[in-house]
DNA sequence: GTCGTTGCAAAGCGTTTGCAGCCTA
DNA sequence: TAGGCTGCAAACGCTTTGCAACGAC
């Protein structure tokens, strides 16, 4: 099945979109509902699964899964990152920089595609 | 609540401590069914995950908890180690090893006490 | 015999899907 | 007007829980 030739534009998925590119931090599926209701009132969950499925699909909505954590969505188009959740206040951010060497790491006969890395422990504000 | 004092020696535990211990790899509810059925006919799903539970707070198990997926569990007193999920056959090996630089990434300020590295790509076995 | 444990089935919970009506293009 | 899109509710898949029977001690 090709990509749909026609994407429509409508009112619920611009609040959906909005929503999403003014957090600037990734948003679980609840919590773009909450947010796009205050544009799109009668916007219901349903609709938001499918946005981002098909946002995911489009290539302008990336998953950021997290161990242990319902997924959530972000812009595409940051360069590689991986992310620091704090323990104390929860929040996840972005950090640059990767280590050369993970695919020393990999056993012999396996074939390394993608990796992802977590950092966890206290962010600036928490550890002072 | 203390830790309950009596726990009992079941045929149905022994089957899922013996599934758990012999893989050497963190099983899923569903795998530590499948294996342990072998040992114990009837079992059932909700005693999987009834012991699953209480082994993690009884503290002989572990939960491995993956971006995106449901957790497994394997034994605890393992040394530090990380794992490879196949996108083939969604099996999880375990590595070892552990890329020395991981302090470096994290952004001046930050604490960093722990850390999570999960790599993607095709085992050995789905490689071939 | 007690009472923790088990299997079954039903209930939860978050996500997906079928469908009839709506609305964008 | 056509056909993609939406909200609702039902369906799903996985996990948890209520309950009566079972069985370890």
């Amino acid at each position: 099945m090709p990509a749909s030739s026609s994407e429509r534009d409508t009112q619920q998925r611009r609040a959906i979109r909005s929503a999403i590119e003014q957090a600037n931090r990734p948003l679980s599926p609840r919590e773009v509902l909450d947010h796009a209701q205050a544009q799109s009132p009668g916007l219901g969950i349903a609709t938001v699964y499918r946005t981002l499925k098909s946002g995911v699909e489009g290539g302008w909505l990336q998953p950021v899964e997290l161990p242990g954590e319902p997924p959530r969505y972000e812009p595409t188009g940051k360069r590689h990152h991986h992310h620091f959740h704090c323990r104390r206040c929860d929040r996840v951010y972005e950090i640059d920089g990767c280590p050369a060497d993970l695919r020393a790491l990999t056993p012999p006969g396996f074939a390394l595609e993608a990796h992802e890395i977590v950092l966890y422990g206290q962010c600036a504000a928490c550890s002072q």
